[in-house]
DNA sequence: TTCATACTTCAACCGTAACCGAAGTATCGT
DNA sequence: ACGATACTTCGGTTACGGTTGAAGTATGAA
């Protein structure tokens, strides 16, 4: 019966303010040593030291020794999710922190997400993909023939999308904005564009930089109303 | 810069085994009352009380009074997804507890995901579709011709599915069992079948419970090797 | 070799929160 | 009206875990 335990165990690590800074200062997928880690945790290295032991001891962290350093990164993308899981419930249930401090600026504008766009950007596009009539709505996106005719246009290979078994647009709830992103094959195609047109390339990270010129020619191409 | 206190908040909710029992308990979709969930995690009826206050709070439980006895259920969706993410970080990770007690059987056995088939039978089904060759893989699964025309034998419109906006199949990880079980349009559509053919019926909660005829002729149309 | 840096271990302190028994309140049945 | 049930509030105990300074270890630089 003794089912909920196994939860509460993960919950728990989850559940410390310094064990969550440090996971969340972890989430755009770099990997930090122990110091970078207690300064974003805001606790001594003895503090740091100890949760992070108990982080990697539960297999949410992954360590890798450097000459006198030690890097931590999360040990896969469940952990990234659980954290973004969690987040999409705390602001939900009210706990809302809205602002975000300017660490986090250029992860909450552009980032991937799984294969697509997120971020400030990513839902700008949505949603001036349903303005203009290509995508049917919000909740369960479907392409319509406006769509379909401007994507032609603009270069992506509707038919090829087709063809594999992912859905073509499924929305996907962002945790920085409040709204969902496009995601499905469709997303990542659009991924695709604006790294292959050069309008913006991929970080290390999970960060995606737009180039001035490339933000621009974004924006033109898909029509949003805020640059 | 303080964003990882407000996931921790609910985590650290999540982070005690009594709440943590509850809230599994509660997983099925019932409402409970503070004795049942009292008993289900195993403390005292004042502590239990506190705990529930505490959730209740926090947004994650709704209750409704009905005479002298208060009804807790989950708040939303959202907090059976964190609960399953959970789960499955925990099992990754190592902390697998492999048995589950008799009163969860009928969840482990058969649950509503969604709208398509999880648990115990959704997994052999995928399985079984598998190894038939009506699909060509388990990581990211395509429909095969064979799996094609079988599936239109049995009586499901390929056709349709392939013309809503949605992907025909996806795998689905399931937290129970290890591996992945069949979702997307397909998935929805056989848990349809299920239910009009009276194979099975959805019981309030998340249960999906089938007759002993119902589970022979699902096993044999879908040509299951082990009953 | 010698010193500095990066980290870990240790020991002790402190605060919070989980827990229960007892008493209090509300609702139902008789 | 009376007692029983279901739950909440209160008070006090207990224990677990986070925190740090100081000391110990390992790696790199001079």
């Amino acid at each position: 019966m003794k089912d909920g335990p196994v939860i509460a165990g993960v919950a728990a690590l989850l559940g410390d303010p310094a064990r969550a800074n440090m996971l969340v200062a972890l989430m755009d997928g770099r990997a930090l040593t122990v110091s970078e880690l207690a300064g974003a945790a805001g606790v001594a290295m003895p503090t740091a030291s100890g949760h992070l032991a108990k982080l990697d001891g539960a297999g949410l962290l992954t360590g890798e020794k450097q000459g006198r350093h030690r890097y931590f990164r999360l040990s896969g993308p469940d952990v990234t999710q659980a954290l973004e899981v969690l987040m999409g419930l705390a602001q939900r249930t009210g706990a809302v922190r809205v602002r975000a401090g300017p660490r986090n600026a250029a992860l909450r504008e552009a980032r991937v997400w799984y294969d697509h766009l997120a971020g400030a950007r990513g839902v700008a596009l949505m949603k001036s993909m349903v303005d203009h009539g290509w995508l049917s709505d919000t909740a369960s996106p479907g392409l319509t023939e406006t769509g379909r005719c401007a994507l032609g246009k603009i270069g992506i290979d509707l038919g090829a999308l087709k063809r594999g078994c992912r859905p073509v647009c499924r929305p996907c709830l962002d945790w920085s904005e409040r709204q969902s992103h496009l995601g499905g094959a469709l997303g990542a195609a659009v991924l695709g564009l604006i790294v292959d047109k050069g309008w913006a390339r991929r970080a290390p990270g999970r960060v995606v930089t737009f180039n001035p010129a490339g933000a621009q020619a974004f924006a033109a191409t898909f029509e949003l109303s805020a640059g």
